[in-house]
RNA sequence: GCGAAAAUAGCUCAGUUGGUAGAGCAUAACCUUGCCAAGGUUAGGGUCGCGGGUUCGAGUCCCGUUUUUCGCUCCA
């Protein structure tokens, strides 16, 4: 373990020192959990996104995509259940540095009322046999009444205090109903804390300002636009819609580098599906998003499905693709069966009919929803995480090497002329000025060749053409392999297709169609 | 949010009992070599995370704060 966080130090460098990953507003001591993309970080992460969106569009003909805004109506959140879900009241007792959540304490606490009835209850049961009578005795007997009492006051306070989200009164109760901590058993408790989940800004000034909430996930985007891109595009049932964008969750703890962030990027597709037949869709989508994590080429013993037992909300089945992080095997992305619940949420919230009319059936209906959530920088880690290599050479010298898949290489070449001087260094700008228009290409006539390769292995770069007194004469060029490092000699018009057949997310595409 | 540890050049780190900062690598220029990094010469780059305090004097001691890592907690 101590040596996987030590890859992990050595990764979270790396991305420094390259210009993949920076930390946000590094000059001004940095904003906690916010990352930027650098230079090198941003071309891999495009190429990212590629791969997904084209995964999704091109090769499903029943899938499309939105760019659906970030802004949206407050309730729309209403509608989703985040508003309410997530405003956990939550206070710490100081002695044993645990967390609890207040409302769950305060439960507790009610649930220690009825024990206390019902062991009462119990009792007599025993003592007076069958003329027992449950219902006079609890109306009668003292201690029970009382007890009965002090529970229904305590929860008309308790209810009345988390519908007016009064923490002061919440921690109060806690204070007056003396509840302690179960482990170190004493009241020593902090104030309590609300955590939404959702960050807010205000839209609009004056009387017209507005609150509304920067969108914790992108799919409610895709939910309240299905019917517009099913009647516009005139899609049929079963059929998805993608979109890839920013999503916002004020984490209490956000933490493990760009893997949990508070701003972050997620590709979700929904896809709208028959009542019924769901789980038989839900089955493809598993199996169909996790060849797309293993056409990647990092081992199939690098990923595995983590299935839910506690469902969410809005889910009748929901699995986790999981890759092996350095720290561990963590989820990269959900697949969540999230049957009708959202869309027909929104038709209560919104009043409008959001039914869809199916022609086959000729009757209408709320479809059910299969939902594939990938977040980019999770992925985006767990490919960097797949790639860093420290390979041992012959000599037993450390080769630092990033094994891309070279289709989403930051850079897909690097020219290098042999030495800077007898007209190389023209002939290797020649080629580039061709290569441009297709390939990403860098140029480096700095230091020796060898080292210009492991600066090229370093970033990733899948093939480096090396331009020498030869190419001058017959027009040849060596390209040199990243990952074997063999080289082979070919002519500079061949290049082209040799690169681009190298760089095709072609063979991806094709391993998750089979 | 609680607790612990840490923060010195782009990266990895050193820095003595408190005496105004160093290395390796990296970067840039020039010379040299030319197919798997670390030849030569030179240069740039640090108010030692930030703010106070103690002191004649603070990278070093004290307090606060920010950020990061680890544990707890949370994660529809």
């Amino acid at each position: 373990m101590a040596q996987q966080e030590d890859v992990f130090k050595k990764l979270v460098s790396h991305c420094k020192e390259y210009g993949f990953v920076f930390p946000s507003s590094e000059i001004y001591d940095g904003l906690a959990a916010v990352y930027d993309y650098g230079q090198l970080g941003v071309e891999l992460k495009n190429n990212i996104k590629k791969y997904w969106w084209d995964s999704m569009v091109l090769l499903n003909e029943n899938v499309v995509g939105i760019d659906s805004a970030i802004f949206m109506h407050p309730t729309i959140w209403k509608a989703s259940g985040h508003v309410d879900a997530f405003n956990d009241p939550l206070i710490d007792n100081k002695d044993s540095k645990k967390r609890y959540r207040a409302d769950v304490l305060i439960e507790d606490q009610l649930a220690k009322y009825d024990d206390k009835i019902d062991k009462e209850v119990a009792k007599a049961a025993k003592r007076f046999g069958e003329s027992f009578d449950e219902a006079q005795f609890r109306s009668t007997n003292e201690r029970v009444v009382e007890n009965q009492t002090k529970r229904d006051q305590l929860h008309t306070r308790f209810a009345k205090a988390l519908n007016d989200s009064n923490l002061e009164e919440l921690r109060q109760i806690i204070v007056d109903e003396e509840i302690v901590c179960p482990i170190s058993g004493t009241r020593n408790w902090t104030e309590v804390r609300q955590f939404n989940l959702m960050f807010s800004t205000e839209m609009g000034s004056g009387d017209g300002v507005q609150k509304i909430y920067l969108r914790p996930e992108t799919a409610q985007g895709i939910f309240v636009n299905y019917l517009n891109v099913q009647k516009t595009g005139r899609m049929k049932i079963p059929f998805g819609i993608a979109q890839i964008g920013k999503a916002f969750r004020n984490e209490i703890v956000a933490r493990q580098f760009i893997f949990r962030m508070r701003e972050f990027e997620q590709m979700e597709m929904q896809f709208f599906v028959k009542p019924g037949t769901e789980l038989e869709w839900f089955a493809k989508w598993k199996e169909t998003r996790l060849k797309w994590h293993k056409a990647l080429g990092f081992g199939a013993a690098k990923y595995r499905y983590h299935d839910h037992d506690k469902l969410a909300h809005y889910a009748n089945a929901a699995t986790d693709i999981e890759f092996e992080m350095p720290f561990g095997f963590k989820e990269v992305e959900g697949i969540h069966s999230r049957t009708d619940f959202d869309l027909s949420s929104h038709e209560k919230f919104s009043g409008k009919n959001i039914k869809y009319f199916d022609p086959e059936l000729n009757e209408s209906y709320v479809p059910f929803v299969i939902e594939t959530s990938i977040g980019v920088d999770r992925t985006f880690l767990s490919i960097m995480a797949g790639s860093y290599k420290e390979e041992v050479l012959d000599g037993g010298e450390i080769r630092v090497v990033l094994q891309l898949p070279p289709s989403l290489a930051p850079i897909k070449l690097a020219v290098l002329p042999l030495v800077k001087k007898d007209g190389l260094p023209e002939l290797a700008r020649t080629i580039i000025n061709d290569l441009k228009f297709d390939f990403k290409c860098q140029y480096d006539e700095k230091d020796s060749i060898g080292k210009r390769y492991r600066r090229q292995d370093a970033i990733g770069t899948p093939f480096c053409v090396t331009v020498d007194h030869q190419s001058l004469l017959d027009q040849t060029v060596t390209i040199r392999h990243r990952d074997s490092m063999k080289q082979e000699r070919v002519n500079i018009g061949a290049l082209q297709e040799l690169i681009n057949n190298g760089v095709s997310m072609k063979e991806l595409f094709k391993q998750i169609t089979e």
